[in-house]
DNA sequence: CTCTTTCTAAACCGACCGGTCAAATCATTT
DNA sequence: AAATGATTTGACCGGTCGGTTTAGAAAGAG
């Protein structure tokens, strides 16, 4: 009859810290604040999660767990290689607007902002931001070798121009988040397609 | 007679704060931290700056008043604008293989660090990081256009294809200090041909 | 030499940090 | 109803945070 709600406290504190590392930092969001946000005692944060970075390891797994489902969509091969890179694309603006209308600035990608600032310091959380871009590398990887095969692009070497687009990608979801401004978010698909070689007025 | 040394104590906390923020992060690097680092007292910190932000502004600042004049010799008029990307990315190298074996990890770029860490919660940094990002991108744009110029390259919109450099080239440096290790980093040159459309073979 | 300014030393501050704990409460099962 | 394990509570810990304070050393300037 009632809610089921299994584990809601441990899920809402994984949302907070999400929420919270994404909009700040890792190092600014406080366990308190963290537990703040979710409405719980600190005691069953440290019931659930042996720390703050595993908190944030498991934040991290759980978020890429959500957000599987959508790439596996957006990159399905029933959709044209270019086209997957279009949507893919059109998402993260749309994710990107709704987030600085939240928050009130660019967030960027929390993969690189996180990355970038406990890689030094906390080897389990850099190996896992590693393996996840990994992941995005694949996907990446697959369209632009699935594209060169149909001769939409010439990318004789997919994983090399994968890489190429996934530091570009990164670099200006960075870039916006570093200079508070959303256009270097919108600009990333004709920046890839320039990447890939594509014509400006090719498609679409 | 004896050594001049003005404001050396200064100078020295200046270096402490750029290698400490460098090598970890802005959150990471205490103002205990960075006196002892200058062999220097908490008092002498405030006397010569007034907050841990103010100091992090100015070591920016004095870092890139150091690196300019490697900068425009790098993008000297006198230098073929492609040799110009290929020195100064073979000096990012050098850079970044020295301050690997110093510190036993890849550190990266500390403006995309810095600058991805604190951009949503330090106005004044952010603004600070987003002017000398603006730089980088004239010496980028400078050079493209350029080489676009004297059709070496196709680049009719060299601010544009100026982003797209500059924002793989930080993408990579960033992947690299995820990764811990140097290859996207020496990569780089690569890539960045790639994105101007230079053939593999064409030069050097 | 003294006065004044610049700088350094070291103790000190309240706030907050990540993390602990024992007791209380809730939900199940028996 | 009793017992049991999972969950929640809020006070609490030592330590460190960014920053202050005050006294005095150094060093020119008159």
């Amino acid at each position: 009859m009632s809610t089921p709600r299994p584990n809601d406290t441990r899920h809402r504190l994984l949302e907070a810290a999400t929420s919270l590392i994404w909009e700040s930092s890792y190092g600014a969001a406080s366990v308190e604040g963290i537990c703040q946000r979710a409405g719980v005692n600190k005691g069953s944060f440290y019931h659930f999660f042996p720390s703050k970075s595993e908190l944030a390891m498991a934040a991290l797994a759980s978020e890429w767990e959500a957000r599987k489902p959508q790439w596996d969509e957006f990159f399905s091969p029933l959709v044209a290689p270019l086209d997957r890179l279009r949507r893919w694309h059109e998402r993260c603006v749309e994710e990107q607007v709704r987030l600085a209308a939240e928050n009130g600035f660019v967030v960027g990608c929390p993969l690189f902002s996180l990355g970038s600032e406990v890689g030094t310091q906390n080897e389990p959380i850099r190996q896992k931001i590693d393996e996840l871009l990994g992941f995005h590398l694949c996907y990446l990887e697959s369209a632009i070798a699935e594209a060169h095969a149909r001769q939409h692009i010439h990318a004789p070497n997919p994983a090399a121009k994968a890489r190429i687009v996934l530091s570009y990608v990164e670099g200006q979801m960075t870039r916006a988040r570093i200079q508070n401004d959303l256009a270097p978010v919108r600009e990333i698909e004709d920046g890839v397609f320039d990447i890939l070689g594509v014509g400006a007025s090719c498609v679409h």
